[in-house]
DNA sequence: GGGCAGGTCTAAG
DNA sequence: CTTAGACCTGCC
């Protein structure tokens, strides 16, 4: 299937660094979705995709994309509220923030916690060979991220095996919560993003990082910023701003609704264009 | 072989 | 409320 896009850069919005689940083959991206696998790539102002499910498959992508969302409006109010971060809006135009799954990202992103992205990715992938459901596509073999319900008799010991190292205890913790709706994703939904960064902090292995991430990444709170290595190098360099506080406080007061995306734009730059 | 990687927890002031 | 140390593991 073919499809226009407008403003979109396939490339740089895959390879930032946020979604952990694809591969390079054969100048197609093949990204692994909550329900199916989906190749695509891109040229000009199109996308090529394919799937082992068009089923929806162009609401699913665009969802994926975020290209629902009017980045260009908003980078208009950006630009405008002032300029001083101009060439680092510029250069990342055609990048959008991936909808993730819930789920997939909270147990992603605690095992990121000090860890390095190869053995981030090594980890969620063999969780995902061992419990996620087997798809065929192009005599290919690819393992969804298990459900909350396929990881539900996952042990402690097996994650520990999977190198998830401290963090497999958090990991298994919160799973068993969520199976028991003591810890609920739905009820996020309905909360404000503050209430929301309590709520998900008060579970172990999630700091004020990590919250961050699980609601800009996969509940589109773009008032919500994750500050990482990656933003306070590049907040320090350009600004001189280096204490965690004061980034807040300039996030907070300068771009408020949209920190979130601004931060993805400083991270974007730093870790990769830079 | 020590240091570090997309942080968080804990214990102490 | 702020801050130093420890922490699994793999890779350099």
């Amino acid at each position: 299937m073919k499809l226009y896009v407008k403003d979109f850069d396939l490339k740089q919005s895959i390879t930032s660094g946020q979604f952990f689940r694809y591969e390079f083959k054969n100048d197609y991206y093949y990204i692994i979705l909550k329900d199916r696998i989906v190749k695509i790539k891109q040229i000009d102002d199109y996308i090529i995709v394919d799937s082992n499910n068009m089923r929806n498959i162009k609401e699913t992508v665009e969802s994926f994309f975020s290209l629902d969302i009017d980045y260009n409006k908003i980078n208009d109010i950006l630009i405008n509220k002032d300029n001083s971060i101009k060439d680092i809006i510029r250069a990342s135009i055609g990048y959008k923030i991936q909808r993730m799954d819930p789920f997939e990202t909270v147990i992603s992103y605690i095992i990121s916690a000090n860890n390095s992205v190869n053995n981030i990715r090594n980890c969620v992938n063999k969780i995902s060979n061992k419990y996620g459901k087997k798809i065929l596509f192009e005599n290919n073999y690819y393992y969804l991220f298990p459900t909350k319900e396929e990881l539900k008799n996952i042990t402690l010991e097996e994650l520990i095996e999977m190198k998830l190292g401290f963090r497999a205890k958090y990991v298994k913790i919160i799973i068993d919560k969520i199976n028991s709706n003591e810890f609920d994703l739905d009820i996020i939904n309905k909360m404000s993003s503050k209430e929301a960064l309590s709520y998900l902090m008060k579970e172990n292995g999630i700091g004020l990082k990590v919250a961050s991430c699980i609601l800009l990444f996969s509940y589109s709170r773009y008032d919500v910023y994750p500050i990482d290595i990656w933003v306070k190098k590049i907040m320090k360099e350009r600004f001189n701003i280096e204490k965690e506080k004061d980034i807040k406080e300039y996030m907070e007061n300068k771009y408020k609704d949209y920190s979130g995306l601004v931060i993805q734009y400083l991270f974007n730059y730093k870790r990769n264009i830079q």
